[in-house]
DNA sequence: GTGAAAGCGCTAACAT
DNA sequence: ATGTTAGCGCTTTCAC
């Protein structure tokens, strides 16, 4: 009889000690299953390494169990196959709430359907899928690039590149649409050879890009690159053909990676709030949990990105 | 039924076909109830972050899903009151086993022993509290150490510095008794104020440790770092006091962090098999399962670092 | 105030 | 070859 106002303290005591005498442990899946909860959430991300995923899945953590939640990981490594294999897993495990980031070869919404059905809510976090209405939390990439973009052009640069991302994923799609508009604010041509896409965002990527966009007749004096693994490999590319950063080509990254503060110049890059992500997704959970009946309302939470200037930006001051 | 080998495959079929037509989801936390089995395994970081123990998960998330296994990872912030309170955490999610890299400031066994009392198998990987006699995966710190001071020996160096860490961790421990008996193997002496002791290894320790050395009457012609970050840092007091890496002062780092090939000039640094830790502490586990009479038997496996050798430490050749 | 009983969803052992 | 039953450890309800 677990803390019920009614029994006298004594009993209580006395209880309590035997407990201790008996080294007895709560079972709390039991408590679970007769109350049709776990106290389990499910985590879904592409990879685990890497410094975004971690640095959300920290924030899910540490807001998680402030609410007495558990949370359980699982990778998709990036394969919509794994990531189905995933929802059941988590299914089969009880989780009262999923939290995904999708997988790179998500494109189509199938599996996450059988969650819905039963009634378990389902938060997106970073990667969603486009033309889908879920709950989601975002950083609002759009900005992030309109903002690095913008900078660029008030440092004096006019022929800005661009690495980006696989376009059926929102977050680059975004980030390269934040890009165009920034250099249409400020009456610039959005010229399609100085758009290099890229399947995946490495260093050795971002190098062959580089090397790319230094073969054009007219090099361009700045690169926006969607991620910072790129732009440090575009560093290397542009000192190796002689050229100085930021005086000749100007760089900015995404996702403020450790990293950035160790290259020469320090390079310029967008924050994405990683942690405020992962305790944003967790209330958003929280929030629908409560909710529950009215599930057709469909919420969305924007984080704001922040703009971390350093030398590999900066022509002058 | 399930699948039992006397059931016609006919019955199966009609049990399929109306399961799926009802939706229905096994629980296995009913299940476990039943079998007093969860399939869940614990796990206990100090934090999450970071590339060494995010690296060390995903090798545990994919070693246990392969044996059926799902992880609930927990973080202790560095801080042993954490850690305690995880471990009841764990123990009443039933999980069947403990992984855990200790915090920074536990200093006693007490709440591991719970765990042992009730017959969980408890792996301990990376971070061991010293004279605890337990169950362990851990890397060769001391062969990392050594290993990385010969190297500087080798290519000229003689008056090696180094950069320890916290020393009631096994860790930093052995990394530091490496280079001392690398030292003592080649006749050079080991001189205390070479030694930097830092609390915690950032790359602004490293800054300060790297000042300090260079205001002795002899500065050092290298240093091995306990960590990378450290090394980052020593590397940029170096240069801002004119003096070139690796001619004047060669470094060599720990971790083999993703920065070390993003700085200028590259760094030398010991790769410590992260995802073979984690991996290898999964196995122990599923072996610990397998004997659980005969626990008096006490397991360390112990994975051999490798050194990358990067143009920080490359004085010849 | 306190104890007894029913049942959460499953599996193991038993009876048909 | 198949149906039935008794719990796993807990909470909730209801009777004492």
């Amino acid at each position: 009889m677990n803390n019920d106002p009614r029994i006298s303290a004594a009993t209580k005591q006395r209880v309590q000690e035997l407990a201790q005498q008996m080294n007895y442990q709560p079972n709390h899946l039991a408590a679970g299953l007769r109350k049709g909860k776990s106290k389990l959430l499910g985590v879904i991300v592409p990879f685990i390494d890497g410094r975004f995923f971690a640095a959300v899945i920290k924030g899910i953590e540490l807001a998680a169990s402030q609410a007495g939640f558990n949370i359980i990981i699982c990778q998709s490594n990036e394969e919509v196959g794994h990531e189905r294999q995933n929802i059941e897993t988590l299914l089969s495990a009880q989780v009262e709430g999923v939290l995904v980031s999708l997988s790179r070869t998500t494109h189509d919404f199938a599996h996450f359907e059988k969650v819905q059905q039963r009634g378990i809510p389902l938060v997106f976090f970073d990667r969603i899928l486009l033309g889908t209405e879920v709950n989601a939390v975002l950083l609002d990439d759009y900005a992030g690039g309109f903002l690095s973009t913008e900078h660029l052009i008030e440092q004096g640069c006019r022929r800005i590149g661009h690495f980006a991302g696989p376009q059926h994923l929102g977050i680059y799609k975004n980030r390269r649409q934040g890009y165009l508009d920034a250099l249409q604010k400020h009456g610039l041509p959005a010229l399609d050879n100085l758009i290099v896409y890229c399947n995946t965002m490495t260093v050795d990527t971002g190098r062959q890009a580089m090397q790319q966009l230094l073969r054009l007749p007219e090099r361009p004096d700045a690169v926006f690159s969607s991620s910072d693994a790129a732009v440090a490999g575009a560093l290397q590319v542009v000192e190796e053909h002689g050229l100085q950063v930021p005086e000749d080509v100007a760089l900015t990254g995404f996702s403020n990676e450790m990293f950035t503060s160790l290259t020469k110049p320090m390079l310029t890059s967008v924050d994405q709030r990683c942690e405020q992500m992962g305790e944003a997704a967790v209330q958003l959970f929280l929030q629908l949990r409560q909710e529950k009946k009215g599930s057709a309302t469909q919420h969305h939470v924007v984080l704001e990105p922040e703009l971390r200037v350093r030398a590999s930006s900066l022509r002058r001051g």
